[in-house]
DNA sequence: AACAATTATATTGTGCGCAATATATATTAT
DNA sequence: ATAATATATATTGCGCACAATATAATTGTT
């Protein structure tokens, strides 16, 4: 019984699952990244928050979690983390107080400049052209679309 | 400063990221898989480790491990929960008592009957063709294999 | 204005994922 | 045979992710 495969089981193969390729794909990134972070002082989830606030400055939280599909439960310790690494500031909007503002201090404002170190290095890594990363890149986040709305229905 | 976009900043944005769009959309698979793993009484580790052994049964825990890029640490965890869950058993080699050999009980080997409809409904909410899958799927792997040996050296 | 519904964030609990370390068994060298 | 090295698993600690829940502020309704 153990061993045998028939056509019925090609689903339920792990080398067809694209699901698991993805997966072991993110990983691997992070296994690149975290040698690059450590000399920043920051995991790979952090590091995306670093890049939304680079971007642009004083947004709430819940901007941030809508950009990198995120919920408080995550970001809250998260910028916890960041505010006691002297990154960035929190602080309640006095237009609305439910709202609360991340704000980069100036150590998290120049800390982008060691930052831009990184992308070269994750590319080298990647062994891959600009123009082939940025097709995959755009296949996985129509991808990455399509479910997010299946799982919106 | 805040909000200047400069052809220096590219390479920190956040969507031209291939790392994130990977990231996102692992995310967004496992907001897809949850509640058909639900009904498995499985996480999306959990139904991973369970492909694996569905394929070949009886096999020692670093096996798992090097299939599905994970190490001990992640593993034996995941592994006790699944034989609480009267899944699995476990038991040492007697030919090498350093290995723990993982085995389906019945009731994992009847789970898998209930798992095959996982595969087309996750296809279904990729509304996409297998072919297109299949190479996008190919094409993640061949990265994965890169960073990895990126990571290696 | 009072009440209900919505929104933004925080908290708690569970399960990864991985680094660092510990322990036991097996292999190799001397 | 003994010692040194390597291998397989287990344990501890930290940081995500996310479901479920709680709390406080805002908006909408009557």
């Amino acid at each position: 019984m153990a061993g045998k495969q028939t056509a019925a089981d090609q689903p339920l193969r792990l080398d067809n699952q694209i699901c698991f390729a993805i997966y072991s794909a993110a990983h691997a990134f992070n296994r690149v990244y975290k040698p690059l972070l450590d000399q920043l002082g920051l995991t790979y989830p952090q590091y995306l928050v670093m890049l939304v606030l680079w971007e642009r400055d004083g947004v709430p939280l819940k901007d941030i979690g809508e950009r990198l599909f995120l919920d408080s439960g995550t970001l809250t310790p998260l910028l916890k983390r960041l505010q006691a690494a002297q990154l960035i500031k929190r602080s309640r909007n006095t237009e609305d107080e439910r709202q609360v503002l991340i704000a980069l201090t100036a150590r998290g404002q120049a800390l982008k400049e060691k930052a831009r170190a990184v992308p070269q290095s994750i590319l080298a890594a990647s062994a891959c052209s600009v123009a082939e990363l940025s097709a995959m890149k755009n296949e996985i986040i129509a991808l990455r679309e399509r479910l997010n709305a299946a799982v919106g229905e």
